[in-house]
DNA sequence: CTGAAAGCGCTTACAG
DNA sequence: CTGAAAGCGCTTACAG
C-alpha cells in the first residue's frame, strides 16, 4: 500500500538520492523535478518519518511538557504553540506531568531520547535537577512562565502587574488589604506579584496583612473566614484568579455582597473572571500571545539564530466590578 | 555519547540479536540475562525509538485528536487518557484541530501515516469524510462522545441525562420551559439530550419552547433578551453548562435573580458551576473515567482483545442552587 | 545535476 | 538458547 522512496525512484525513472535531493530541497534539474513531482502527487507518497529520523538524528517535533491540562493558563499556551506550529514544518508533541517533579525531570530526558529538535518548558519551579537534566540533554529549550540565568526564558510581567494592582487598589481608597499570595518556592507567582504589590503599596498608609494559600480553589475557600474574621479587610487581593474565584464564593457563601461589603481582584485574566457576577477585577495575562512567541523563538534557536536570553510578556489591568471605591 | 545495541552487546559478550530478544522478551538464558542487564543499567542505555519503529513498522503512540484544547470537556478526558497510559508502554500524543473538520481528516491520516498504535478521536461530528479516513488508514479507533455504527464508541448518556433534568425541572413545578439547544448536527448535544428531554416532560402539562444557539458562551448571552422577553419563562434548561454560564451571566446583568426570578440548570458538570452563584442544577458528566475507559479499551482493541461496540458512560444529575421550586 | 553504495540502530527469520 | 545476516526506508558523502 504505502510506497517507499525506491518505488518512487523506479516510477519516475531516477534514482533514490535524486528522489531525497528533491524532497530536502537539493539541487535537481527542473525537468526531473517535474517528474518526481508527478509521481509523488499520483501515489501520495509520503516519506517515512522513522526512516528518516533515524539517519537525520534528529525529528522535526517540539516537544511542550505541561505540568496540567486542566488550567486556562496552560491551556492558552499550549493553543497559541500549537497555531504557530501548525503551518510549520514543526510538529507539537505534548507532555503532561500532572504537576509531579520526577515526572517533569523525566519527560526532558524521554523527549531528548525521542530527538525532538526543541523543548518548551512551562514551569512551576526550576530545580537543580531542571538544570543538570536541561544541560545534560542538550537541545534547545525555553522556560516559559519562569525565569533563569541559565536557560533562554520567556516570562509574564508579573512583578508590573502586582505594582499594578497595588496602585489600583490604593487609588481605590483601601487602606486594611489581605494580600492573598502562594509559597515563595514560585518566584512568578509567590515573589514577584508580591513584591510589585509591595513596592506600589509602601508608601500608602494603609495595613497590609499577607497570607499564604496554594493553587487550589477550594483551599482558598477553606481560607476565607479566618482572614475574614481575622482582619476585617476591605479587599483581598488575590494571588491567582482561581483563588479570587475561592474567595468570591465563600464570600458569597457567608451572605457578604461583592464589592459592597468585600472588595476581590485576581491575577491572569481566565475568562471566567469576566462572567462571575460580579465580574473580577484582575491582571489580564497573555498567555496565547506568550506562547506563539514561545514557538517563534524555539524554531529561532534550533535554526541558530539569535534570541534574547530573556522575553518579557506584558500584562495589563483590567478593571471590572469586585472592587469598591472607598471612601 | 548515547550507546546503541551493538555497543551493548559488545560490552556484554554477546550478538546484538541476543539483545535485541532480551529487551523483547524472547527466551534468553539466565546468566546472558544477567550480563546484558548489567551492562543496560551501567550505561543507561535507551533502545532508539525510530529504529525500532523502522523495523516493527509500528509505535507505541496512542493518537487522541481532539477539536480544542480549552475545554473541560477535552482537559478532562486528556487527563483520564494520560492517567491511564502513563503506566503502560504506551505514549500519548495529542493532536488539536481547533474545531478545523479539515485539520481533524488530516489528523487521522498523519497520525496514521506516523504510525501509531491506536487512535482516540473526541469527535464533535462524524462524518462521510471521517469514516471513510477511519476506514483507509485501518488502525484501532475508538470514538469518545460519538456513536457510529462503523466504529468502536465510547459515549455519555445523553438521552438519559436529558431525561433526569426534564424529570427535575417538571417536578419542581416549572410549566413554562425555554429548552436552549444546539444544532441537531451534533447527535450527542444536539439530538439526544433534547430527546431524553422532552421525553420526560411530554405528558406534563407544560409549554416548552424550544430554541437554539451554539457552544459559545458569549452568543448564549446575547441569546438571552430574546428569549426572556419572548417566552416570559420560569426556567432556562441550557443544553450545555457553558451555555448555562452565558445565560446566568447575562440573567444577572438583567437584574435578575437566579433562581427566584428564572431558573437555570445545564449539562456536564464543569468545576466552575459549583463555583459560581448561586451555583448551577446540572447534570454530572465523567470524563475523565470516560478517557480512562477509552483508554484501555485502545489498548485492547490493539492486543485484537474484544470489547463492546457501544460502551456507556453513565451521567448524574446533581441538585444544585440555581432552580426555584415553583408552586 | 545524478547515481551507486554505505550506513543510521534496530528486529526477525533462519540455522545451529 | 544463541549468532550471522538481511533488511526496514531513508540520507549523505563521494564520484562522475
Amino acid at each position: 500500500m504505502t510506497k517507499t522512496i525506491g518505488e518512487i525512484a523506479k516510477l519516475a525513472g531516477v534514482a533514490k538520492s535524486t528522489v531525497s535531493r528533491y524532497l530536502n530541497g537539493g539541487s535537481v534539474s527542473a525537468k526531473t523535478k517535474l517528474k518526481i513531482e508527478t509521481v509523488i502527487t499520483e501515489t501520495g507518497y509520503v516519506p517515512n518519518t522513522f526512516a528518516r529520523s533515524l539517519k537525520a538524528k534528529k525529528t522535526n517535533i517540539i516537544g511542550t511538557i505541561v505540568p496540567r491540562l486542566n488550567s486556562f493558563a496552560t491551556a492558552q499556551t499550549l493553543i497559541g504553540i500549537d497555531e504557530e506550529l501548525k503551518d510549520s514544518e514543526y510538529q507539537l508533541l505534548i507532555s503532561n506531568t500532572s504537576q509531579d517533579l520526577n515526572r517533569e525531570i523525566d519527560s526532558i530526558y524521554s523527549l531528548a531520547n525521542q530527538k525532538v529538535a526543541g523543548l518548551i518548558l512551562l514551569a512551576t519551579k526550576v530545580t537543580e535537577r531542571h538544570l543538570d537534566a536541561l544541560n545534560k540533554v542538550n537541545i534547545p529549550v525555553i522556560l516559559v512562565g519562569q525565569q533563569s540565568e541559565e536557560c533562554y526564558s520567556l516570562i509574564h510581567d508579573d512583578e508590573h502587574a502586582g505594582f499594578e494592582i497595588g496602585k489600583y487598589v490604593i487609588g481605590q481608597g483601601h487602606s486594611n488589604i489581605v494580600y492573598l499570595g502562594v509559597s515563595e518556592e514560585d518566584i512568578a507567582v509567590g515573589v514577584k506579584r508580591k513584591k510589585g504589590f509591595k513596592r506600589a503599596t509602601y508608601d500608602a498608609k494603609c495595613a497590609v496583612h499577607f497570607a499564604e494559600t496554594d493553587f487550589d480553589l477550594k483551599e482558598a475557600m477553606k481560607k476565607f473566614d479566618y482572614l475574614y474574621e481575622t482582619y476585617k479587610p476591605t479587599i483581598i487581593v488575590c494571588a491567582t484568579d482561581n483563588i479570587a474565584l475561592g474567595i468570591l464564593k465563600a464570600a458569597q457563601l457567608k451572605g457578604l455582597k461583592v464589592p459592597d461589603d468585600l472588595s476581590i481582584t485576581g491575577f491572569g485574566g481566565y475568562d471566567i473572571t469576566e462572567i462571575t457576577h460580579p465580574s473580577i477585577t484582575t491582571v489580564q495575562y497573555y498567555y496565547k500571545e506568550a506562547g506563539l512567541t514561545a514557538a517563534k523563538n524555539i524554531i529561532k534557536l534550533i535554526n541558530n539564530e539569535e534570541i534574547h536570553k530573556l522575553t518579557m510578556s506584558k500584562t495589563e489591568l483590567v478593571i471590572r466590578e469586585s472592587v469598591d471605591k472607598i471612601r
